[in-house]
DNA sequence: AGAGTTATGTTCGCTACCGCACATAGTGCG
DNA sequence: CGCACTATGTGCGGTAGCGAACATAACTCT
């Protein structure tokens, strides 16, 4: 592809010893992710794992009524698919695309090799686990006590953190769906953001204006998440 | 002591092969584990992790608010500490014991040790860290749709399956606190249990009458735990 | 037995969110 | 241009759970 991203853009792969890295190199492959591609199905014995580059995905849960509910999600300082590591090969749920990009794709065997040697490879990806932990905990806080306005703030900025720039590619309609709540109920709090000018949308793109605004209006559960992945992953002098 | 409960009734304990084994008893140490004791702060270092047995143990996330909401529970299936090998050595949680027991309880570094070895003890560990992800994942979930009476037969059934017996010591008031719900509402949704038969309670005592009736009502959430649990971590040819 | 404490039961007004129905406005495509 | 489609906006009745205040009942200690 003419313009491949560096795979070091992604914070595991950066965070790999020169060493681990030279091999690293070889075994990775760059794949598109288009918007809701599913990159494993529940119960599914995983065959790839994939390190997000430019792309985010979503970890989530879909009930058996059809509604569903976000877990976690993973861009470009994470690794999709770590039941493979981690010896379970499948989950309950399910990995969706949330916003096209690029990413780095490795084979089933190839990262469980690697992760079994028991090396630096290994304590970084464990420590990632840790940090996901926590985003997943924190979400199940964030559901039980606070406001969708909070809920959306938070939403909007972990998926910043993931993605260059100040805009995100996405209907207000698959906001819901991630959060698990009624479409609607988006529209309305997203008005109430716009309306404080902490962002403005029109049809699937939504800007955000004020950062700082949003981090005020949000609860406190992203700074926690944000507090532990940087404690956990501390960005390494990358490109 | 005089009576020691077996540590082979600890899920964890029991699975690790023969070899591992002889040279772990030595290492055990049991512990009295009442009600009320918080084994762990948020962002304090651990330094014990601990493997109940007749305790049972809820991982919760304590808000500025002093709100509180469950992330997870560990019983005689698990292990409370996983910070320490994942590599973070501490959570934003708490670690509280929610139901008096006993457990076994090990060094900071020496499961650091055994667990770095890369062997079957670490790799019973990650699995069982898995299962844990999911309960998590399924906690917010739950949190996100279900109703407090389903969320109660859930927190029962879940209970029940680390105890022996069918017998809780547990107020509503403990009981709303990890549901991060009002007491008001635990004594609503009790009354409704008890009204259909499945459950009678008396002051701080709740018991079972009829498992099945509370797995009809509850969400599909508690099944979605229980069978990741059976998959991860199979019930060995135990005392 | 009596007093204080703890656990549970009940009520009331309030709010956030739900489900549904429908209105409006950009966008793409013939 | 005009049509169909998609994304967003709005209104309305319903309800689960909240916060607060208070009632009852059981256990504890002296």
């Amino acid at each position: 592809m003419e313009n491949s991203p560096d795979p070091k853009k992604n914070g595991l792969l950066a965070a790999l010893p020169e060493t681990e890295w030279r091999h690293w190199r070889t075994l990775l492959e760059l794949v598109d992710m288009p918007l809701g591609q599913v990159l494993y199905e529940p119960g599914v014995t995983l065959s790839k794992v994939y390190f997000p580059v430019t792309s985010i995905v979503s970890l989530l849960y879909v009930m058996e009524s059809g509604a569903s509910a976000e877990i976690a999600v993973v861009g470009k300082e994470g690794i999709v698919g770590i039941s493979l590591f981690m010896g379970g090969e499948s989950t309950p749920s399910r990995a969706v695309v949330q916003s096209a990009g690029q990413g780095y794709c490795v084979s089933a065997q190839m990262i469980k090799d690697e992760f079994n040697q028991a090396g630096p490879v290994m304590h970084v990806l464990l420590r990632y686990t840790q940090a996901l932990i926590t985003q997943m905990a924190q979400t199940a806080v964030c559901n039980r006590h606070h406001s969708l306005d909070q809920q959306l703030c938070r939403w909007l900025l972990l998926s910043l953190d993931r993605l260059e720039g100040s805009e995100l590619v996405m209907t207000q309609e698959l906001i819901a769906n991630m959060l698990g709540v009624r479409r609607e109920g988006v529209t309305e709090s997203a008005l109430k953001l716009q309306n404080a000018g902490f962002i403005k949308y029109a049809r699937g793109r939504i800007t955000v204006l004020d950062r700082k605004g949003l981090e005020r209006r949000t609860c406190e559960c992203y700074a926690v998440v944000k507090n532990e992945y940087d404690r956990l992953l501390p960005p390494r002098l990358a490109t």
